[in-house]
Order: C-alpha cells, then sequence, then structure tokens
DNA sequence: TGTACTGTTAAGGAACCGTTAAGGACTGGG
DNA sequence: CCCAGTCCTTAACGGTTCCTTAACAGTACA
C-alpha cells in the first residue's frame, strides 16, 4: 500500500524488516549505507523512510537532517539499545517514530502502520466532496449523488487525486507521476483509458462531461458541476 | 519546451547534453566555465541550469551560491562518482536535483522533466488580473467582465504571457520565443493571425482596440483600459 | 503613391483525445 | 496447482480540434 526505504547497514536486520513490510503489502527498497539511502529518497520520493541511525558512513543524525531538508517524509529511526539519547536528538530533528533494537517484527509493523495512518490521516483529513460526489481516502469509498461507487484500485486513486487537485488542471505526466509513482516511464495513454473508464462510473461522457473536463493539450481538470 | 542552460567543462558531455535536451524540444545554452555560466544565467534568466560541481575556474558550489544569490531558477548538479558528499552539500545550498556522471541521456531527461515540472507547479501563482480580464494559469481559465472565455492551448498561452507582461511592449519574436518555444525559426506571421483571434474573442478589433495595442514596426502591447 | 507592415479569412494537415478491444499479470478460491 | 476473475497496459482507429501556411485586403508612413 506504500512505498518504504529502509536504510539499515545490518543485512540480517535489513532483509528481515524488508520481509515484513513487503508481506504487509508495502513496496519496499533498501540501502546499506547512508548515501545510497539519501540516494533512494531524494529520487524515488518515498511515502515512508526507516532510518538505522548506526550507520558507518555518516552519523544517522546528520542523514535524517539532510532528508528533512529536501523532504517532508515520514521517517522512523532505529537505534540500538544504550543509545536513547539519540532518539530524542532524532526526534527533535524530525524523526516521526522510534525503534530499539533489537524489535520484533510486529513491532515494526505495528509503528509503520501508526505512521501511516498518521500522515495518511494528515493529508487527507476529511473527505472530499464536489457537487455530489464523496471521496473518502481513508475509508477508500466513493459516491456520486449518494450512490456508492465501484471503483478499481487505479480508478479510486485517479479520482481521489483529481479530486484533491479540485479546479487545478493536472497533466497526465503529473498524474503517472503522483498517482502511478512513475515520475519519468510510463505511456500517457494509459491515464487516458482510466480517464475513460472513470467518466463511464461517473455517468459522463467526455462531450458531455460535469465533473472532468478535458483541457486540450494540458491535461484534466476537475470542476464542481454548474 | 524551456531555456536550459549547461555549465560543464568536459566538451564531450557538454555536447551530449545539449543534443540531448535539444532534441526534447528545449533551447539549450552552454558555458565551459564557471563565469560565462553565471553570466548567461544573469543574463538570460533560464528556466532550468545544469551545472557541473567539478568546474576548473571556480568551486561549484561556490557557483551553485552565486546563482542563488540572484535567482530561484532550478538547478540540477552533476558529479562525478565518488564525490558523493558534494550531492549533500549542493542540495542544503540549494540544488533541486542531482547527477553522478557517467549518466545516461534517459536519466538527464528523466531528471530535467521531474525538475521542471516541480518548478511549473510551484510558480503557479495567482490569478492575474487587467482591468475586466482575468486570467488563471492553475484553472487554465480567462474570463472577461465575468464571462468564461473559450480559448484554444495557444490562445491561452498567448493571452496568458501578454498579461504577465502587461504595460511592457512584446514582440512577435518574443513571443514565438516565449510562448511558441521557437527562439529561431517560425513565422511571425503565425503570431499575427493568434492574436487577430485573440482580439476577436475579447470583443475587440485591431482598430477599436481595449486591451490589445499594436504597436506598429515593434510588436504588442497589452494595456489596462481606460 | 508606393512600400512595408498588419489584419483577417480560409484550407489542409497534424496533433490530440476518447473509446474499445485484446493480451498478460496478478489474486484468491478450490 | 490450477482455474476463474479482475485489473492494468498497450495498441489501434475514428473523430475532433487546433495550428500553420498561404493569400489577399487594409493601413500607416515616407
Amino acid at each position: 500500500m506504500a512505498s518504504v526505504i529502509i536504510i539499515e547497514d545490518e543485512q540480517r536486520i535489513r532483509e528481515l524488516a524488508a520481509r515484513a513490510l513487503a508481506d504487509n503489502g508495502h513496496s519496499v527498497t533498501t540501502s546499506a549505507n547512508a548515501m545510497d539511502g539519501l540516494h533512494a529518497v531524494v529520487g524515488s520520493s518515498p511515502d515512508l523512510v526507516i532510518l538505522d541511525l548506526g550507520l558507518p558512513d555518516l552519523d544517522g543524525m546528520e542523514l535524517l537532517k539532510m532528508i528533512r531538508a529536501v523532504s517532508d517524509v515520514p521517517v522512523i529511526v532505529a537505534t540500538a539499545r544504550g543509545e536513547e539519547p539519540d532518539i530524542v536528538l532524532s526526534l527533535d530533528a524530525g524523526a516521526d517514530d522510534h525503534l530499539v533494537k533489537p524489535f520484533s517484527v510486529e513491532q515494526l509493523e505495528a509503528r509503520v502502520r501508526a505512521v501511516l495512518r498518521r500522515a495518511q490521516t494528515a493529508t487527507r483529513g476529511t473527505p472530499v466532496t464536489i457537487g455530489g460526489l464523496v471521496v473518502d481516502g481513508a475509508a477508500r469509498e466513493a459516491s456520486l449523488d449518494g450512490t456508492p461507487l465501484e471503483l478499481s484500485p487505479k480508478e479510486f486513486d485517479l479520482l481521489r487525486y483529481l479530486a484533491e487537485h479540485a479546479g487545478e488542471v493536472v497533466s497526465k505526466r503529473q498524474l503517472l507521476a503522483e498517482v502511478w509513482r512513475q515520475p519519468y516511464g510510463g505511456s500517457e495513454k494509459t491515464v487516458d483509458v482510466h480517464l475513460s473508464w472513470l467518466r463511464k462510473k461517473l455517468g459522463e461522457s467526455a462531450a458531455d462531461s460535469r465533473y472532468l473536463q478535458t483541457v486540450r493539450g494540458v491535461g484534466v481538470k476537475m470542476v464542481e458541476p454548474a
């Protein structure tokens, strides 16, 4: 459900954590040192970072500050027992939560869930309403004029992104980056197809549109119907 | 689509990058040393700068700081492999993204697209208002005395550019460069045609103009009607 | 009055978009 | 392990809009 980057030098812990989170449906990337980790964070803008403060090549706290300088991504820091003072410092430096090693897989999963939930509710607080359209990100439900919509995962993500940016023209490349999480590759045609399906389920066509206006040469815009 | 300045001392890389970006429709200028580069940035206010940190005449980081002192232009820094610490420093110093040499043309193009997209969404500020004319770049909507205008893509781009430069005379070549993104080629007649269409939709003619004054021999000027 | 510049209209072709269909990946159940 | 179902992507086609080019008319200015 989320993309996670694990920055951890101990191979055993790294793989254990990666396995556990992958089993939970997350998309996991791992880095064994600070520099690779920073690269990964900057390059792929993940939903969550798990950062070991005891890295060999660079003080983890420094890395945390660097990450904070370029991104608001939630960060969970991990420290070895006995380094509790570092936890406080790291929270000051912008960490969102912490783990003390050795930690159980359950501990890890719980923290991840909690942080992701917080991040989620922070950005998508209440359901978005546009005219007769209600998009509830938390419940992952959408309805039109009171009747629920049956949407595929991508359709829902697409609808939600558009609803959250209502009134604003959104380019197909932007949608590929934000909804498909493919900032570089990917075919814009894919977006067209999903938009077409979405329109059908919203009971409208491109010619006679209530919510989804195409802006030729630029992209698409969600509007409140007249 | 954008004007790019490449500051890079290695001729091979410079030309390769310039070629690639030009093929992508960008307007590219290159500089082989820091001083020329700074000149170019200050002089032509580009949409993007690609800066090699390993320049012969001046530390690239210093140049980056100078650029930042005078401009908010997005900067992508390039470093040789092994200089990763510089990347972090450069991000702190205000770089927007980074490339590690040797980098592929695809990498370059992808980073450029991503940075330009980010820059674009950041600058979409508030709507511009001139008399009864409102031009909203984010929504890509324009209205005259409260009634919305139905504009083609080019017409909108043209109107927005003129509105953002209200009060100053704009040459047709400048419009070809900035709106059509064709600094060299292109026929100025095309601009005439679009201006004519724009005037018609603004409810005015060349003889009796409210917003668009032609300045014979020079270009056109958007003015606030009396 | 002539020349250079500008305004306007029309036409052809290119680019873009909507839609449908087919193929393959993935999922969950049996 | 296989099967059925869902979903995503890619490809293709048809329709529409839009941009450019070209041609001609009009207008300022020497």
